[in-house]
DNA sequence: CGAATAGTGTCTCTCAGACAATATTGC
DNA sequence: GCAATATTGTCTGAGAGACACTATTCG
């Protein structure tokens, strides 16, 4: 901590801080995996008012000497059973609309999550179900306070990052294979992609995989054993692997 | 607004906002441009406490029920004399550690805004001065509360948007050079690019300059007269503007 | 062997980077 | 003409997309 000085801790000790407006802060999280090749987002079905019924993100509100990104991990963990060290997390972004939450002023902090494929998560407090929706069914209209627009904000950052950042490797997992890998990009952006121009290029991009020597156990189809990958060290693709199309 | 079920409603009407944690928010502005070819940030002087006497950015409390990009643009406006319109505003994301304000628990949401070089701006209330500062000499350990980490975020964020947006262009007046153009990427990168490659990327790129006939005045040093372009339509640079080295 | 999947090689086209050459101005 | 800046052209190498071909497994 900086040190403070004298005059400012004696001001400080007369300072009322009701003199500014209160807000409440929450976290919601968009949670994205891939299960069996389909883009994928936790939902849960909340029991309390408002909305009850309705669909939402998970989330909730952040405690008093609770740092923001804590709070998102803290709620990951707790509320869906996803540990932390699997998983990618980073901040989405806040929205604050007067009237996103009818209870009172409500600025929400949303966070993305990256997760590979996990066995379904348990409801936490106050909601009454949760699961995994595919991306392209939600109908923005059936979710909760403004989230519709925070998971488009969401699925669109998604989409984006499989571009420039090895993260696609966060939604598998630890050891996978090329073939699961170029499924997330074709499940993320929802076109197929060329298996062999595919693997070139991510074999030959530098810091994304790493060998690690083992096979893969053949699949259901038969067909010769892939080779087994982790993620490498680069935090960044160059050159970035390009979306088809757009 | 969607409809509200009976139920909800008299659930609501008995509902007591104060069983939340209460918290104050703020916005506060990165606000970046290029003046002489040199990339800076508008910093103030803090007048009140706490941090008094040390840089900051610019900003200030959400009011209750003021939308958080309006309360960015409104300070912009006011207290920078900056309008909306000529520049570029977006929000960068939430800084919301619990010690980041001796006062009370505060989340601010950061703004990011790239706008032409201005007249000096006038400083507002709570402030002593306000001025613009090279990015490269701002020393992190002399800014209040955690906007050197703001400030760091910023920086990096609009690095990597000129390089596959055509937000370049906000930084200059609405008709402007390839020779301006260029003098931003090298401002903000931080080093020289080749001005015949340059010249022949962004004028190919489609929907990043439009002609506008008319060519610009000769400089102070001579040469033959450039063309004036505005800012085309494209959101996206296709291919993208790739910075050299890293 | 045939089917299926994994992985390599080849060709073409686009584009970035280096840099020569030309165009247009003021003096 | 000379200096300075703007703009176009040319060459080369990296890399993306299309797709033929080889490799390895199961049944």
């Amino acid at each position: 901590m900086r040190p403070v000085p004298a005059d400012e801790r004696e001001w400080l000790a007369s300072y009322d801080p009701r003199q500014f407006p209160p807000f409440a802060v929450t976290v919601d999280m968009v949670l994205l995996t891939v299960r069996d090749g389909v883009f994928s987002v936790l939902l849960v079905e909340r029991d309390t008012y408002p909305y009850r019924g309705a669909l939402s993100l998970p989330g909730g509100f952040v405690q008093p000497d609770e740092d923001l990104d804590a709070a998102a991990v803290r709620r990951l963990e707790r509320e869906t059973g996803v540990r932390r060290d699997v998983a990618h997390v980073e901040q989405l972004g806040a929205f604050g609309a007067p009237d996103r939450d009818p209870r009172m002023r409500v600025v929400s902090v949303a966070y993305l999550i990256f997760a590979p494929d996990l066995e379904a998560p348990q409801p936490g407090e106050n909601t009454r179900s949760v699961g995994w929706k595919a991306v392209e069914e939600v109908v923005a209209a059936t979710l909760a306070f403004d989230h519709a627009q925070v998971l488009a904000a969401g699925v669109e950052r998604a989409r984006a990052k499989l571009e420039y950042t090895p993260l696609a490797a966060a939604f598998v997992s630890e050891h996978f294979t090329v073939a699961e890998l170029r499924g997330v990009y074709e499940a993320v952006w929802g076109r197929p992609l060329d298996p062999r121009n595919f693997h070139r290029k991510v074999t030959g991009t530098p810091g994304f995989l790493v060998p690690v020597g083992r096979p893969a156990p053949v699949g259901p189809e038969g067909g010769r054993p892939a080779a087994l990958y982790r993620r490498g060290e680069a935090a960044w693709l160059r050159p970035a692997m390009l979306r088809p199309g757009s």
